[in-house]
Order: C-alpha cells, then structure tokens, then sequence
DNA sequence: GGCAAATGACTACGTCTGTAGTACTACACA
DNA sequence: TGTGTAGTACTACAGACGTAGTCATTTGCC
C-alpha cells in the first residue's frame, strides 16, 4: 500500500486549497493561490489536469467548468513524502529525523512535553480499540 | 545565510559516500555505489561535475584522476532539506512535523524519552558557553 | 444569428535530476 | 613514436515540475 505520492510546490499549494474548499473551480483556486503569487491562470488549469492524470485530483462538470475535488488526504502526502525524504537522508530512521530536530534546535522541551501528553492519549485510545 | 541547499537522490548518495571516504575519484564512488545498484560509471562522473556546479563538491586533481570532496555538512543539507519540506507541508512549522510524526506513530514513548534527555543535554551545554 | 466572454485543450519551453553513450586527451609501455 | 587504456568532457534524452501562450469550443446576450 502507500503507493508513493509525491507533489511539488505549486501542486501542494493547489492541494492545500482544495482541502480547505473541499472542491473548487480553476478561477477559485486561482484566486486565492493569486492573492499571494503572480501566476497565470492557465498555470493553474496545466497543474491542474497534470495531477489528474497523477491521481492527486479528480473532476466533475459543473455546467461549463470543472470542479475538482482532492483524491489524495493531506495526511497521506505528508506521510509519503516525509517519508520518501527520511529514506534519502536517514536511511529510513524517522528516530533520527527526530533526533536531527532535537539536536538542530528546533524542538525545544515545552514541545516535546506536549508530543509526550500525545504519546499518551493515543496510548489509551489503542487500549480502547482491539489489539 | 544558509543559501538553500538541495540534492537529489543519486546526489545524496554520492554525498554520502564522500562523506565517509572524505575524498574520492569516480571510480570509487562508481564502486561504492555499484555494489547496491546498476549504474554507469559515466553517470556518476556526469553528477559529480553537475554537483561541482551546484557548489556541493570541489575536486582537485590527483595523477591523471580527479579526487573529490564535499564542501556541505551533512548537518547543513539536513536542514536545508528539511526546510524545505516543512514549508511546503507544514507552513513551515516543526512543531507541526513532530505532531504528525508522533500522530502516525513513527515515533514512541522511548523514542521521547531518549529525546528528553538529549534536550536537557543541550541545556547544560549551552549553559557552559557564553549566552 | 452572430459576437464576445469564459473555459478547457493543446503546445511549448526552461530547469532539475537521472541516465548513459561517445569523443577527446594524456600517460605508459612496447 | 605509435597505440592502448584510463579517465574526463561533451552531448543527449527522458521524466517531473513550473510556467504560460494560443487555440477551440461553448454559451449567453444583443
């Protein structure tokens, strides 16, 4: 399972208002991706058909346009590609991603009290579950 | 600062083998690598001369063969790397990784625990020095 | 009924990365 | 001194991604 899903840049940014709208049309995306870069239009509407092909999207017609719909949870990308890049730079060792971060600075201990309380909780919640 | 460092997956691989070796000829790193997967020798003297390029290797000429070195940390690839990746996943907040990592289980309590402590390592090493 | 606006389709180009073949060069050895 | 060999330089191609122009189609409106 897990195929491997990977996006770039743009595409992420094209996700991240698909997930937020939960469908959209080219002009909306481009809207709002247009509040923060110059892009054109058609760029949009290129990426667009390009992850569909991929699988990131889908579409239905809505009277002339289309509405696309994500085909893809954010929390699927985010595992696939932070793990496509532990592979390349730990060996595969999510520990030592982690432990990167700690030694970088850039997890302080207030954080980790609080990764700590959610260790915990899902502790329990599997106890609730079988197995 | 930290001019955003990036390389591909062969170029991580080839880095790799630098960074163990500290400086090596083509050959060398063709014989490293070909160990664990089919490749050209020419290839790896193709990436080489492109990472050269990009500022990720320097060569000095030894005999009639080039030997190579790394002229980026590890440490610093690390992060620029995962700088990167956490912009485009997680707007560029840590902290969010972290959540996520822990959320999907890649990271247990012992995994914490060892963290924990490497935390309140570094605040005694800091205390040491100056500020 | 024809025109203009909206919208998707197609085409194209640049960069980055992986991949590797071919050309060139220089040294060693006969 | 001619030539084989090792090793670098050059060239090329493919796929992924970002970028955008132009073409074609549809449709609403006058």
């Amino acid at each position: 399972m897990t195929r491997s899903t990977r996006a770039g840049r743009l595409e992420t940014q094209v996700l991240d208002e698909l997930w937020r709208l939960g469908e959209a049309s080219v002009v909306q995306i481009h809207e709002a991706l247009a509040e923060r870069r110059r892009i054109a239009p058609t760029t949009v509407a290129t990426i667009l058909r390009r992850m569909e092909d991929k699988g990131l999207v889908s579409h239905r017609s809505d009277a002339r346009r289309f509405l696309y719909r994500p085909t893809v949870d954010r929390r699927e990308l985010r595992r696939s590609m932070i793990g496509e890049l532990v592979d390349q730079l730990f060996g595969g060792s999510h520990a030592e991603l982690m432990t990167h971060l700690v030694a970088e600075g850039e997890i302080d201990h207030r954080q980790l009290e609080r990764l700590r309380k959610l260790v915990a909780e899902q502790k329990s919640k599997r106890r609730g579950l079988g197995s």
